[in-house]
DNA sequence: TATTGTTATACTCTATAACTATA
DNA sequence: TATAGTTATAGAGTATAACAATA
């Protein structure tokens, strides 16, 4: 995309409140939250017309690669609270994507599987997450996903 | 906007439903939304005392680095509209962190700066945020935080 | 007691639309 | 016409607290 100037701003002062952490372009964090949002924001224009967010296709796509996974294993793999999850499977759950069942193990839990509707749904998803997988790796050879992604899981895992 | 579907992928024909992008785990987008979400949280905790928010202290930053900034200049530099702008700059002003002014050059424009409060806080913001990176940093080498810094300009900027 | 699901609540971020003032 | 700021509105994500049912 297109950067924005930047490129200066003089290393300077030694006025008080100077703790010397260095500009903020050297921020790790800083760079990690303008990353995610531009990700994020490739991510709702290509599934405008799914209807779709990250989470729930992330959630979609856990069901599928699980069946009969629960809320909270969700909530684990996902790393929600189990609130978070709950506003994410309702919403699902209303459009008919999923259903909750009982699960005959343990009665606090219930299980979460697709509907036929759903897994119609993922497979379009899929195919709009290739998409804007190629948009995103376009910038990067193989090595350097495959460094990216760990150099990320060390941060998550 | 744009709908995704066609422009792709008959790499694999067959079953229906079968678009095999792989697994989840090896989808860009998945790791840098999980590796967010964890800086986001630890930088939450690191910052509950402060009640600052990632953006605000980016805010509170970035007007320190550029004195007499206008919102839209701002909002190019963290790639947020205006109106989300305007929120941010709403509460920090309401706590006295910072003040608008009128501009000299562009009486559409205000310019914007710290007060001595947002300055001092911006000091213990930098301490607190000296911690969080060292948090985030001990997982790598320092070439490796170079590395990753470049990989993840390459999508943001 | 601990876990799972649930509901209620609240705040932040994000975005769009429409309006005003200025260029 | 275009830009800058503003206001209103809305949806999504995040989190905490409290509760019921089950283990």
């Amino acid at each position: 995309m297109k950067s924005a100037q930047e490129t200066l701003v003089p290393t300077t002062p030694h006025v008080e409140g100077d703790e010397d952490i260095g500009e903020i372009r050297n921020i790790v964090g800083f760079h990690i939250r303008l990353a995610h949002g531009a990700v994020y924001r490739h991510f709702s224009e290509t599934f405008a017309a799914l209807d779709l967010t990250q989470k729930q296709v992330s959630v979609l796509w856990l069901v599928d690669d699980h069946p009969n996974i629960a809320q909270t294993g969700l909530a684990q793999r996902m790393r929600m609270d189990r609130a978070t999850t709950m506003a994410i499977i309702n919403r699902l759950e209303g459009r008919g994507l999923l259903v909750r069942g009982r699960s005959p193990d343990d009665g606090r839990k219930q299980t979460l599987n697709l509907t036929d509707s759903g897994r119609a749904m993922l497979g379009t998803a899929k195919v709009a997450i290739a998409e804007h997988e190629n948009w995103l790796k376009a910038r990067f050879t193989d090595a350097e996903v495959a460094h990216l992604i760990e150099l990320l899981t060390r941060i998550h895992e």
